[in-house]
Order: structure tokens, then sequence, then C-alpha cells
RNA sequence: GGUCCGGUAGCUCAGCUGGAUAGAGCAGCAGCCUUCUAAGCUGCGGGUCAUGGGUUCGAAUCCCGUCCGGAUCACCA
């Protein structure tokens, strides 16, 4: 709020004339005033009292008049112990109203052509199964997080990196080869993500027999591992795979173009994208370039057993391999050559990944080698790290079968939208088409604010239950909210009554005033959702603002309002919010529907 | 064991760059639809802010110790 800054201003202006001391702007407390207290904004007045040499009383008294001197926009002030709060005048939050409805992108900073450049990595799925919860919320919060961005002066790259290669892969290929009969999506009407996660299991299962009897036949369990047949077989087709045979790079693609036209529809559904993605096949090897680059340099150091590390305990932490004994490239690997070709292809300010926070230890290594292999930009690379999903029954294990498909979860969603808006004979009238729309905007409004709402950083539950619930802290009240903002202005249309956005000189009701008062903080809100890359900060500001409003909605009339200057002001008042919350959703990823 | 993160109402979460009487939602109970959408609004009950110290005018918030929970410390990703 601009304001904020002004009274900061004059209130260290009058510190050093009334007590000859100096305090700088920003150390001056201002603070939105408490609800059951009266006036707009409060100064805490505690830190001068050394100076003034007087009570807390006075000293906000004197403090107060002041400002009333100085400020037009000071109406009256009172002081309670040592806060001293401010009135502001109806005209002053009038002409914020006014200001504010005249700009349908209040509180963004749309970037200019030499903006800073931001790349946010998101979602990153390994092509062995399915998207689940936890790839869920990293998915949306890598979407919310670039549209932040990008209304805060950011030029956004979002993009993708597939984890198409590696041993895991060939777990699933090889399990498709041996006992697949041919299978393919169209044979067995499988979605292709799905499909090929089910070979991924069926792998898995195969192994743990096989571990199961050579443990039997009395080998430990390290023993039974490094003897088994299945994963001997594995190793041997990632070697291939990285030799390029014909057979198995046949089978890769094959299987790789499945799970990409499985994620496809899934991205679509949960309403995300991405403007450019990269693939570990085609990025591994400029890490193993720069890795081997690396070891002639000295960075790195070849052991005995050939494989290549990298010693980090002058950094406190441990050594780390960077390519295995057979010369084949891990995680590390992978990521280091990603980044260089990233840096090649953009001019990138400022790197982002959005990757869960079991990985913290993994960037620290990625930022130090990266550092060490002489990257001005490997120190600063920010891993953006949220907290895993549980359920109420604990985390969620695939042994056990408890996780939950994103695909299932989605649709189930929908079907409770579709349900809940029948019942209530919501959108009776509109087509089957305009109404399925709907459910769907309702369905994912509820999942992607469930998700949104809390602290990305920590660890969340999801009780399917309260997830598909549409009252109280959810996206649908806020969706709702808006559908009643766009049904008055219909009904006003209907009526034939006229409306201009400029409103006049109305004195205003509390619950305008809190409104007002409240639309001027957003920016506030989309800057530090940016600065602490915190969506949750823009979720709850969207749903505390919904709140005032449908408080104001229930004891003034609008429409019905005969003062025309009075109805005049809720309309604009009304439609600011209704902007506002459109607005504070986009950053979400949250559509808005004109009824619900 | 080392490092990191967390512990706020029965449950899920806000509040954490120190400020006034710690807030929402869900769940429970009691009300409000002949007026702009009741997916809404109002009220009631519910708290040793894990715990013990410290810093200060003031601590849920900052510092230290303890307890509890989680992550990580792979030639997995």
């Amino acid at each position: 709020m601009e304001i904020e800054s002004t009274i900061k201003a004059l209130v260290s202006r009058a510190i050093g004339e009334l007590y000859q001391a100096t305090v700088s702007d920003e150390s001056v407390q201002v603070q939105i005033t408490r609800k059951d207290l009266e006036g707009d904004l409060t100064v805490v007045v505690f830190p001068y009292l050394k100076v003034s040499k007087k009570g807390p009383e006075q000293t906000g008294s004197e403090i107060g008049e002041f400002l009333k001197a100085h400020l037009s926009a000071v109406d009256s002030f009172n002081v309670v112990k040592g806060f001293l709060n401010l009135n502001l005048s109806h005209q002053f939050w009038i002409g914020e109203l006014n200001k504010m409805v005249a700009n349908v992108d209040h509180g963004f900073v749309k970037p200019a052509d030499d903006s800073p450049l931001m790349m946010i990595e998101y979602s990153s799925p390994n092509t062995n199964k399915p998207l689940h919860l936890g790839h869920i919320r990293n998915n949306l919060l890598g979407f919310s997080l670039s549209r932040i961005a990008a209304v805060n002066g950011f030029r956004v790259v979002k993009t993708n990196i597939v984890n198409d290669r590696g041993i895991h892969i060939c777990k699933s290929m090889l399990a498709w080869k041996k006992w697949g009969e041919g299978q393919t999506p169209d044979s067995t009407g499988i979605k292709g993500d799905h499909l090929v996660g089910d070979f991924y299991v069926k792998f898995d299962k195969e192994y743990k027999q096989e571990l199961a009897q050579l443990q039997a036949q009395g080998l430990n369990k390290d023993e039974a591992e490094s003897q088994s047949q299945l994963m001997k077989e594995a190793r041997e087709m990632l070697l291939l795979w990285e030799q390029n045979d014909p057979e198995v790079v046949g089978i890769w693609k094959m299987m790789n173009s499945w799970v990409y036209k499985g994620f496809d529809e899934t991205y679509k559904a949960l309403g995300v994208d991405f403007d450019k993605t990269y693939y570990e096949s085609q990025t591994y090897t400029y890490g193993r370039d720069m890795v081997l680059d690396g070891l002639e340099k000295g960075v790195f150091y070849r052991k005995d057993d050939g494989s290549v590390r990298v010693d980090l305990s002058s950094d406190g932490l441990d050594e780390k391999v960077l390519l295995r004994s057979d010369g084949t490239s891990v995680y590390m690997t992978q990521d280091i050559g990603t980044a260089k070709l990233r840096f090649d292809d953009y001019a990138i300010d400022k790197m982002v990944y959005v990757v869960g926070n079991e990985q913290n230890y993994h960037f620290q290594v990625l930022s130090l080698v990266l550092d060490k292999l002489g990257f001005s930009w490997g120190k600063d690379l920010v891993h953006f790290s949220y907290g895993m999903v549980e359920l109420p029954e604990g985390k969620m294990k695939s042994r056990e079968g408890t996780v939950v498909d994103a695909d299932d979860l989605v649709a189930e969603m929908i079907n409770t939208a579709r349900e809940m808006s029948k019942e209530l004979g919501k959108l009776d009238g509109y087509s089957e088409q305009e109404a399925e729309a709907i459910y769907r905007m309702i369905a994912l409004g509820a999942l992607k604010y469930y998700m949104l709402k809390v602290d990305p950083r920590k660890t969340m539950t999801f009780n399917p239950r309260e997830s598909i619930d549409f009252n109280g802290n959810t996206g649908p009240f806020i969706q709702y909210t808006y559908a009643r903002i766009q049904s008055v202005f219909r009904k006003a249309v209907e009526k034939g009554m006229t409306h201009h956005d400029e409103v006049g000189d109305v004195a205003l009701t509390d619950k305008e005033n809190n409104l007002v008062r409240m639309l001027t903080s957003f920016p506030t809100v989309v800057s530090e959702a940016a600065q602490t890359y915190s969506p949750a900060l823009v979720a709850n500001y969207a749903y505390d603002l919904a709140k005032e409003f449908n408080q104001f909605y229930h004891d003034s009339p609008i429409l019905f309002e005969e003062n025309d200057d009075k109805r005049n002001l809720r309309l604009t008042l009304s439609k600011t919010v209704g902007q506002t919350l459109k607005n504070a959703m986009w950053l979400l990823g949250i559509e808005v529907p004109p009824r619900m």
C-alpha cells in the first residue's frame, strides 16, 4: 500500500522534528488496525518512548497530531496503550477504489522485453509410472509460481525435464519384453502411462520373488541382490541402451511414446503446460562430457574402481559419484548436463527448481558441483523445496496400493462436482456442455485450492473427504463468491440499471471500508508471494477477501439500495472485488465461473 | 550418529522480518431463505502455541537446551 510508505516517511520526520532523533523510514512499524478497534492503520509508538521521554499515550498523540497536520488523508486518530490508530478519510479510500476499478490488472507488474528471465522447472516425471498425488502438488506449485513470477516483472520460461532414461526405465522395458506378449495401449485399452507403470510393478514383483528364492537358498540380502538375474539383465539393458542398440532403443521409443501421450492428457486435465521440455536422454551426454572435462581439470577424481567422484568434504559434505565405474550416468550427471544446455539456450537470470524436499541434499551438491565447474550461476540456483503429501493414514506406499493416482483423483472430483451441482440445481438451463465445463472448473478449483492454500514448504496431509468439500475455506467458496457478483451484474442489466465505475463522495460503512482496505493490499500480497515463493499467501488472501465480501453481501443491499451514489459505490466495490478474486485465482491456476 | 525441516483448538491449517484479547475452516450444538445465488450468513463451546530457560517495554514469533515426528547422508531417481 502506497499510503503505508507515506506514513512511514512522515513518522520518521515527526520523530526528527518533535524529538530531535533519527529513525529510518523502514523501521517504522505500520500495521492494519485490529478489527475490534477504531481506525484503518496503526503506528506502533513503543520504539519512540526512549527518545520522546514521554508516556505512550502522549507520544502517540503528538505523532498523531503531526500526521493529521501533514497528511490530508488522515481524518482523526486515537491512541490505545502504545498504538496510534489512524482513521483515514472516506475520500481517500474512494480515491483508492477509483484507481483500482480503472485498472483490471491492479497489483500486477507486467514484464518488459528486457526484464530478468526466470526459468522454472517443475513436474519432472519419470517415464516408468503415471503421475500421482505428489506430482500434482509439484505441478500446481510450479504452474502457480510461474504465474506469480510473471506478474512481478519476470519473463518466465516454464520447463519440464523428463527422466526418460536410466535403470528404472529399463525395468519396465524388460518386464514388457519378458511378459508383455506384445501388449499396447490400443490392444488393452489402458492409458499408456498406466500400462507402462503396470510393467514396472510387474518387474518389481518378479524381482522380489527372485530375491526371496535366492535368500531361501541361504544367501543374505546383499548377496541375493548382487546375484539377481533380473537386475543383471536390467543393467545390461541400460548398457545396451547407452550403446544405441537398435532393439532396445526401439522398445524404449515405443514405450515412451505411450507414456507421453498419457502425460499430455493428465497435464491437460490439470491445466498446466510448459514452454520448453528437455529429455534426460538428450542431456545426459552433455553432463557426462562436463564431468570428464572436470576430471581433466582436476576438479573431480577417478577412484580405483573406475567411478568418477567429487570430494565435497571441504564444504561439509561427503564424496559423491558423478559417473559409475561402468561409465554410465547417474542422476547428478544428467542434471549437470541439463543445466548447461538450458543456460546455452536461454539468457537465464534466475533458475528455479521445483523439486521435493527429499532432494535437498542433491541440490546442495548440484549447486556446489556447478560452482566447481566454473559456472557463475551454480551458487545462485533456487531449489524450491516443497513438502511431501501424505494421507490421513500416513505416507503413500506403492507396495500397499495407497498411491493416489492423478487421473483417478481428477475424475472423482469432477464426478462429485457434477452430483453436487445437480442436487442443488445450480446450473439448470445450461446445456450439458456448458455445465460440464463448470463442473470441471469447480472440481479443479477445489483440488488446486486445497493443495495450494498450505505453506508449500510443509508436509501436508491430503484428506480425500476434505478435498472435495465445497464449503468453508475452499476453492469453490471463492468461485461461488465470484459467481454471485456476476449474478448481481446480470440482474442489474435485467433491471435496466445504469452503473458507472467512478465513485463520488459517499460515506463508507465499516464493511465497505474494510473491503476497500483489503483490496488495496492485493499488490503487496502479490509481491510477497513472489519474494517468498508462496502461492499460499495468494490463496489465503483470496479466501479472506471472499469471506469479507460475503458478509458485506449478506447485510448490505446492492441493487435494492435506493440512494444512487451508495448503489453505485456498492456496484463498483463488488466489481473490483470480483476482478481481484479472479486475478488472485488466476495466479493459482484456478478459473472462476460466471454462474454456479 | 551428522545435517536439515517441523510440533498452534478433536482434525486440517493461518499467524512466525517481535506488538494490543492467538485466528479460520471442518467436525458438534443453536439460529437465518415472500429481498441481489443458503456452495451463503450469524451465534455457542473448544488453546499449558511440544517443553524448560534466555533476550526485552513486549515472545506463538528471536536465541540456547530437552522431548517427539519427518527427510536425508546410494555406482536409485
